[in-house]
DNA sequence: CAGAATCCAATAGGATACTG
DNA sequence: CAGTATCCTATTGGATTCTG
């Protein structure tokens, strides 16, 4: 069999542009389709670092803010209600005084895992090489 | 077997935590995360969108502009710098006048491809769960 | 504890005009 | 054709203060 590992990405490559196709005839506004949405959320500086805290258990709202030290109160808040709003997670109140809040990931937002993780895994696996591409194109300049 | 179904995400879930709790002990610094670095190049604006029309074949630097028509020339060559600059995609200069560029893929942004249309097929899946959550969540506002 | 509100700095990104 | 340069606006995100 040659070429196996040369075709090793055709179906990818196949999918995506029959994706990219629809899009630009059905909807032309690129800025509609549905990817972008998702992709610029998961693209922000804290959600997938929150999905992925909240991958291990549900957590409260000071624990998430000591597990990401460097976050502050405001974009925690923020992203979180993005996530909540785009039924990623739950939030639960517990009115106890004073209250405490809880936390957690949906179906739909555990169903994000198993993507997510190849996308990490992709970029653990490709960091050595992009920061050598890097360091060659800065040099070059 | 019960809780097959249940247990969809688990090796997902072990997988981030493992990975989310080395990052946290190795480099406190969460900003230098490998991850962090590729997930907000792909989440700018237009940085998918190119790599999916280049995955289908290379493309000159009009061809690009008419694809994405909403593009401004700026952020065109901005993005393609970047992912130049990461290795992702090459760029060939033909020294004809007037000159032609072409910018195609390289292996390792062929190899992003696959974890791509993971998580775009998950996104375009997942779009009309999301849309519902939104509904629900501004309504209840 | 879990936020809401306000203010401010940095960055992203669009429009336009110019160039080899 | 394939950019570069400049200007300007909008969005992002941090710091701080206040509240039930």
């Amino acid at each position: 069999m040659t070429g196996l590992r040369a075709d090793n990405h055709l179906a990818a490559r196949q999918s995506l542009a029959e994706r990219f196709h629809r899009w630009s005839t059905q909807a032309f506004d690129l800025s509609q389709c549905p990817v972008r949405g998702v992709l610029n959320a998961l693209g922000d500086k804290w959600t997938t670092l929150i999905v992925m805290v909240l991958s291990q258990r549900a957590h409260r709202f000071s624990e998430l803010q000591r597990a990401i030290p460097d976050i502050s109160k405001r974009m925690l808040t923020q992203t979180l209600r993005d996530l909540e709003r785009d039924g990623l997670i739950t939030r639960r109140v517990f009115p106890t005084k004073p209250p405490s809040v809880e936390y957690a990931l949906t179906a739909l937002g555990l169903s994000l895992l198993d993507p997510l993780v190849n996308l990490i895994a992709w970029a653990e696996h490709s960091q050595s090489q992009i920061a050598a591409a890097r360091s060659a194109f800065d040099e070059a300049a």
